[in-house]
DNA sequence: CTGCGGCGTCACCGTTCTGTAACATTCGGG
DNA sequence: CCCGAATGTTACAGAACGGTGACGCCGCAG
């Protein structure tokens, strides 16, 4: 099963040499130049990660990025973006945007694939915990269906442990309350997606001090912080 | 006596990796690259172990495993899931299927290795208890059917028993009304999931004080609490 | 055939959970 | 600095859930 890299941008020169650069390294590089089509690849073919080029023909990179975050089949992609600029990216980067990563033009090819490869590490790390996850003073234990904040045990509804779950296993990662709506609720809810905010509330509220791990991101979602 | 690992797989340069680091961590492999064969093989060889691809030609990896789950010849064995993405696996992975833990590709063979062993280990934790459980102060004789309250024996119907049995040697762990059903009832029996809960009820009654090892979760299932 | 124990199902009820609406607050853009 | 949009809070009614008592069926022993 291949590994595949989404590559949003409008330089045939950067394109030819990352392609070059992604296949050696053993990924499937997909192509295009266009933000639209990048959006409806995205839904697709389910990339593993998406290289988007902040600058682009048409729509803008920072529409594109939005629209991705925002659907629920891509909400959880990670996402690296180019610039040319590295101001720009400062409030790109954690607060409005929710892109994982970000390198600026001119880039080496190599310290690119670098970060791919950390963001794809991070991504598998943060749900291959399998059965027991800990970040922090947050310990989760699926089987035994327990949360502990340090030593003090909490109880939380099935429904507040499922959302805690899946944002804990997508750590670092912003997720669109779309899709925390299809991954906690299910497919066929019809369910407001204001309903997401009263459970994060819920859950801040119980997991205390230890709630300052879960992130609002606005406009886009919430995420659960990266590192304890 | 070998240790029997069955490995689901049709990527040819995955089986061979792997065949050699099993070997060499001295277990036995056994290959198949189809769902439908790994399934009449995991009843024939009764392998140790079921390392399982969830993406398989014909038949769906999630299909065998919740096949292999369902015959109780098979139920019991470990099962580990290979998965692409680990996005797929967050939904997978609670109650639903039953995978006792997973590992996303590529993966690191070292890596699997130390999970098989963790599993194979836990499942013999398990199985070790056979004859005679004692949590706190209830003492469960199997092959003799027989159940002590401290000092005073209870008598418990068949079915009451082999549920008391199944909560007993997962305790800790919370198993789903389904789970119960399917593990305590037997796998093709049309039967209310509520009734679950009735036995729990008439279980509770008999155990009288000790019945507050068995607890509710609510919105989940039941679990034998996890210390006496 | 009859009484009995075991079992699965049902209906009812108190409790907890949950989705939603309404209101308050904060944030960011203009 | 002000306004609109997004988010945080609060309150609440209906739904969901689990406990419980009752009932009828069935196999079996007397």
């Amino acid at each position: 099963m291949k590994t595949k890299i989404l590559v949003v941008d409008d330089e045939p020169d950067a394109l030819e040499i990352l392609g070059f650069k992604l296949r050696e390294a053993g990924y499937t590089p997909i192509f295009t130049k266009d933000g639209n089509r990048a959006i409806s690849i995205a839904r697709d073919e389910r990339p593993d990660l998406i290289v988007l080029d902040l600058m682009l023909p048409e729509v803008d990179g920072l529409e594109v990025c939005k629209i991705l975050r925002r659907d629920p089949m891509t909400a959880q992609i990670p996402i690296i973006m180019l610039t040319a600029r590295a101001a720009e990216m400062d409030r790109v980067l954690g607060l409005e945007l929710g892109a994982d990563d970000y390198v600026t033009k001119p880039f080496s090819p190599r310290e690119l694939v670098i970060r791919i490869r950390k963001q794809l590490s991070k991504a598998r790390a943060g749900a291959d915990q399998g059965t027991h996850l800990k970040i922090g003073e947050i310990a989760i234990d699926v089987p035994r269906h327990i949360v502990q904040v340090g030593t003090r045990e909490i109880t939380l509804t099935a429904t507040e442990f499922r959302l805690l779950e899946i944002l804990a296993r997508r750590r670092g990662r912003v997720q669109s309350r779309d899709r925390l709506l299809q991954d906690v609720w299910g497919y066929e809810n019809p369910i407001d997606s204001r309903t997401v905010d009263t459970h994060m509330r819920r859950l801040r509220e119980k997991l205390g001090e230890a709630a300052q791990h879960l992130e609002t991101v606005r406009g886009v979602g919430y995420r659960f912080s990266a590192e304890g």
